[in-house]
DNA sequence: TGTACATCAGTGAACGCGCGTTCACTGATGTAC
DNA sequence: TGTACATCAGTGAACGCGCGTTCACTGATGTAC
């Protein structure tokens, strides 16, 4: 049954998405490790082979939803493309391949040590996303703007997935958007 | 061991009462019904005796600590000094009296249809108290604008939490009150 | 107003279940000679 | 290059534990006469 090391390889890296997306979309305290190892398409016994405890496996996952994330972000031609593209409904109903703070915010205030500091490191790196494409604003200035541009992408996400009606969950991107856009 | 009605009364108020406290402290999922009960002075056995389900002390619980913020908001005399109290690092480190949407978030996501109603009450309420502030602005304008601040202040007041940086945490903060109030 | 009985708030033990974690085992991979 | 042995990725069963929920029981409260 052994696997060779490049499987292995690959199969740390297939725990750690699965994680990732089984996160984002059911909540960390709610997803268990067979369930994760079950995305993986592993059985649940094999997870202490790789990792230590599931707090590493949060920690790395979160790590991972970020880089991803701004890998996507990254190729946005323009800020207003990557307003666009994280105030879209597409985004507030796929939060298993979403922003990890739009869909763990509140668990992850209540995480381990490197898991917030993998979440620090997504904000920050967001922030520099909207910094990165602020036109002819002195850097200081865009950062601290674009600090509570983040805030107001992240609130906004996550409350128009909260909303029971429609046209406010709509309501609230569209506002954010039209919002940040012009600002 | 009976006792009257109105002792009954009270017992009930003061589990949904803790509930909202220990719901907003430590999340929803990972709050067991015997925390809650314990944090009432009561046994966990006496919980069905006034509720079905875990599911329903968690919307009744929501629909609370919305009510009580609201009191406390609606008692600011400005929008400033209800932006500042919201936007305070008092609140950002007192989660279990908080905003609910800040300290649950995500994982009101994710929760039944009653809770997130409760929830969405609580946010139209919130904007109704920033557009009850906004001066001399048309109604519809105003509302538009509100819908963005309050998705920043609950966006803010998350990530402040998540941060483990303390000078970011604190930035994020000042930065959104200074933008909502100007603004 | 007093008495007899039904009600039911709260207790504490128990239910089955799924959690995170551990472990004996398998057999292909990796290593030493 | 071939052989013998150690390693270890992955399986599946088991561990103790706490979860949400149920239940028999207690005894003060509420009700009927």
């Amino acid at each position: 049954m052994r696997k060779s090391k490049a499987e292995a390889t690959e199969t740390r890296k297939r725990i750690v998405t699965a994680a990732a997306g089984e996160f984002r979309e059911h909540g960390i305290v709610a997803t268990g490790l067979a369930d994760l190892m079950q995305a993986a398409g592993l059985t649940h016994g094999g997870f202490y082979k790789h990792f230590e405890s599931k707090d590493q496996v949060v920690a790395e996952a979160c790590a991972e939803s970020v880089r991803v994330l701004m890998e996507k972000l990254q190729a946005a031609p323009s800020k207003g493309s990557a307003l666009a593209s994280y105030l879209s409904t597409r985004h507030r109903d796929d939060p298993a391949t979403g922003c990890p703070l739009a869909a763990l915010g509140s668990e992850l205030a209540r995480s381990d040590a490197k898991t917030r500091a993998a979440a620090t490191e997504g904000f920050l790196r967001l922030v520099n996303v909207i910094v990165g494409n602020s036109g002819r604003v002195p850097p200081e200035v865009a950062r601290r703007r674009a600090l509570v541009a983040v805030s107001t992408m992240i609130g906004a996400v996550t409350m128009s997935r909260v909303v029971t009606d429609a046209d406010l969950s709509a309501e609230i991107l569209r506002e954010a958007e039209k919002s940040l856009t012009d600002g």
